[in-house]
DNA sequence: AATGAATGAGGGTTCATTCAT
DNA sequence: TATGAATGAACCCTCATTCAT
């Protein structure tokens, strides 16, 4: 008898969350393409092929469609450093492969959507007040690679002359991505091409060479 | 009478000057504070002293004003880096010390307000169609470090196996402000501190190791 | 087979006449509760435990949904107007009688509404158009008093110095019950006390002294 | 020389005033004819020929205007009580005369837009929040004819047998405009006809009979 | 018949820009 | 030339109403 109902409830809520993603969907790329100001309602509306309204259903404001953005982000992007982590032996290996796995992944796409939003809004407070999962996202990261550069150090595979938050600042300063990368690099390098060099330039900037 | 009006015309050429001086560095001030958009053209005049009218006396358009910043920015800053760069023996000597400029001087500044603002507008677009100037800064800075990076591989000091693209790219990246950088460092770091530590895992990164 | 067909249709007839009271008991508290602009479809449909669409499966528009408020209390009312006033012996009395009658009764809910709602739509063009029947309670209320100071004149109880339509006016005025009369009066008086007190000004106000 | 520029401010200042006045004269106007809700900043920048953001240089928003004629109609109203009331010698004669002004001058007019508007907007809290001087002169009337009563009730003019609060409340309730006034006098009436008809009523009403 | 998701017109408000003084 | 009042387009958001399920 439940057996009747509650796949019905699951399809609505089914629709309810496809629609919702294909909102945040066009959202990011509005943000994207045209800042948080830019970007207006109507616009993120008629890129899903719905109406303004229809989004107010779904999300309280615009300030919250980011939020929810951020959130969906971070969800995926955390369910997969643990695995990425684990499957590697050494500090370095690990951090190597963390790097690939951010670098090639969606938060790319994070990255570049905060930088395109930063000092948009307040964004500052409404990640904070609104997106409790937004810090998570990095503290967790920022957790992790203090983790395995102190283990490196520990290793002897890593230098221990240089402050571990300076390795940390200079890890994502390298990696994150930049909106002027092919500005500089023209097309002549792919991103697999790109992270390898820049793996190549952080490790030996941070290796141990005593060793 | 020409002789009579002559100074007269300069006088007035020069407090128009002074008076643009004025108008930028309260912009530059606000932009920064605010972002894009909500830095409005009336706190920005009121903290000139003067009536949002008369700003448009001087500048054509909220627009014209952010690439009116970067078009300064850009001439006070290119009159340093030669002077700068002649005064070091070798490659990386130069580099290191245009870096030091670089991170001390305003392009700090000027990278800061930059990130405040990037897809404030349409601000790519903008600075490209507006900007001739902002190309000129970026393109002198990336042909002296693509020189210098270049003379370096030729004297080994640099290794030659990493592309100069990706050097280059590394180097603006590492060295760009951030605006997470107090975040990641807290307050352990002086800014010195940091570059010193920053321009040696870069050095240590592009170095030419057989040598 | 009407006979089976009958009933049901009564009893369907039945149930959605229950319905709609029910309908009308939410919005009329709601709309007295935030007046017509902020009494929104959606909270008198809560109340009533159904869906927005569900009303207009009822009512065409919010409109009608007020004009059917003082339809029903239109009706309720007329009825027991006749039966008060013919329990009372002389005009004087039944018109205190009816004053009883309005002040303690619905009329006091009718008027506050009203009230509340003065202005909130074209309420004014609405209820001329839509409320046929709000005419007519008025009418009614109106042709009953008028008889009643004209037969009060008639046997010398009031005097005929004052107009019979001023009177009217007066009785309305006087104890139409008024949006601040807790301001006024503070906790100091019942209703009924306040009542008596206004019956004995109206009375005085109106008697023929030389009697 | 102060003679010089004194008048170039009060110039500015008195065009100022002069266009707040018409600001608030359009939004009486459009107020009382469509009620808070659906009077329109729009529509009432088209009545005064200007543009709906000329009204936010002078008001701050919608409610704000509604406090500002409020404002404007309080000040111009009291200063006109005093004089009235002193150039009467009893206590009756004064009510009587307080009566007339406020009858036939703007308190009608205010009454008439406060009852059309009230629960507009939360438009009893906007009222107490902003309009101090909305309270103010409510509670000088209040004041003024309590105060009268009771020195009516002391010579002897006014029976003592109906508290003060009532009567207060009947003053109120019997001289304030009804929006059916028309409804009910048809076009029998002057506004002065029918004030000396109430006047009569509610003399005799509060009469002390025994004297 | 009931639902509630979707619509879309409309409203208040802001602010870059213009222009009469 | 400087001013700042005025403009008006654009935006976010609400909610009565509709309609597919």
């Amino acid at each position: 008898m439940q057996t009747v109902h509650t796949p019905t409830t699951s399809l609505k809520e089914k629709q309810r969350h496809e629609r919702e993603e294909l909102i945040i969907q066009a959202a990011e790329e509005v943000f994207e393409e045209k800042g948080y100001y830019d970007a207006s309602m109507e616009e993120i509306a008629a890129r899903v092929g719905i109406s303004k309204g229809t989004i107010y259903a779904h999300f309280p404001g615009k300030e919250e469609l980011v939020a929810a953005i951020f959130k969906r982000n971070t969800q995926t992007f955390l369910q997969g450093i643990d695995v990425v982590i684990e499957a590697e032996p050494t500090p370095r290996a690990k951090l190597e492969a963390l790097l690939q796995f951010i670098y090639t992944g969606l938060y790319s796409k994070q990255t570049r959507l905060l930088s395109s939003m930063y000092n948009g809004v307040d964004l500052k407070r409404m990640i904070v007040e609104k997106g409790g999962s937004m810090s998570d996202l990095w503290e967790c990261l920022v957790s992790h690679v203090t983790k395995l550069l102190e283990e490196g150090k520990v290793v002897g595979e890593i230098t221990s002359s240089i402050p571990t938050k300076v390795m940390l600042f200079s890890f994502f300063s390298l990696f994150s991505p930049k909106s002027y990368d092919r500005l500089l690099l023209g097309e002549d390098f792919s991103h697999e091409e790109l992270v390898a060099h820049l793996r190549r330039i952080y490790f030996n900037g941070i290796a141990n060479h005593e060793a």
